[in-house]
DNA sequence: ACCTGAACACCGTTCAAGT
DNA sequence: ACCTGAACACCGTTCAAGT
């Protein structure tokens, strides 16, 4: 019977569902051909064998970190918002793990995953762009800003459960804020005329 | 003939070399027992399988880590210690992927492993300490810049080779220094009374 | 065009057997 | 005490065969 109806699609969700619920280890062309009810070797008509998914699954996951890190920068500005967006990165990390570590994945001039990149780059830019700060100045803080994230959220995650972590997040957003001072307001509701 | 004279440190440093050579991927059992001479079961009776092992080179790259950058913060003070050290942390990642990849290991409850962790944020502290800054702040200051050199690194090898990284690195490495001012001098060739 | 099923090479792991 | 070698379960991948 001909019936499952396989497209990379469907393929990829599956493989998320996966990552989600088991890690990254456990992605294998076996696992998701065994939910889809189908040999493993019928996967191979619509993805790339096991690296071709891999890359799929990263795509999915930086475009969900992106979604996420976009939601959380609507309707806030200023310190809150660098504050609101950083959340939602580590958020994301938390909630979806193994979906974090293909965030990660060696991305050798591949344009998709090269462009999902530079929207969440470009979400980071235009919080401090909201803050008052120039366009080159806000395209460094963004880089900067991304990597301390992404550095404490991977280290944090190594570490294990940890009672401090809460307290050193708090820290390096302070240390964030030094960094990059960001004024509150200009953009959204702000009152007096200029 | 059981001349190979099989031990968990000799196992550990050609472990050490795959992973150097071919990277983290490139690490088996099998990998091992084939550079040793000998079947991939003889190293049941000195590794607790392929996680032992794995636990036995993240320890292994986290102390090559720590005296890397403990080499760098020797004779340097002040802001030129901060990057140096951090241009060792870099150094390491890249000279080393695969070792690097070890170093952020799901380490939950391994006293060795934490150990290496609190050496290598010490070493950090230690040249904020040097700059003036109290223990408290340096201790901040160590976990807060520790975290954006590992992001950037992690992030920049992810990416893959770019010209820009370069540029963006100092970029960072200004942002760290508007982060936690250090002062030089204090330790080492100060001249002036006070 | 797409899936099956056999086949192959490769893993990690266990365990009885040798020495 | 330590290594061998067979055995098992599990991978990814290829390919001829069916439909």
């Amino acid at each position: 019977m001909s019936r499952m109806r396989l497209d990379p699609g469907r393929i990829t969700g599956i493989a998320v569902t996966i990552v989600d619920d088991r890690g990254f280890d456990a992605l294998s062309l076996s696992a998701v051909a065994e939910r889809l009810g189908v040999g493993p070797s019928a996967l191979y008509s619509h993805v790339a064998g096991l690296d071709g998914l891999r890359r799929l699954v990263a795509v999915h996951a930086m475009n969900n970190l992106v979604a996420r890190v976009r939601e959380a920068a609507i309707g806030v500005s200023g310190p809150a918002a660098v504050r609101s967006v950083s959340d939602a990165y580590r958020g994301f990390a938390r909630t979806h793990p193994g979906q974090f570590r293909f965030t990660v994945m060696p991305r050798s001039d591949d344009p998709e995953l090269a462009a999902a990149d530079d929207e969440l780059l470009n979400v980071f830019a235009l919080v401090y762009r909201g803050a008052g700060l120039d366009p080159g100045r806000s395209a460094r803080a963004a880089r900067s800003v991304r990597s301390a994230i992404h550095g404490f959220v991977t280290l944090e995650m190594a570490a294990g459960p940890a009672a401090a972590h809460e307290a050193h997040y708090r820290e390096l957003l302070e240390a964030v804020a030094a960094m990059f001072p960001a004024r509150p307001g200009r953009s959204g509701n702000r009152r007096g005329a200029g």
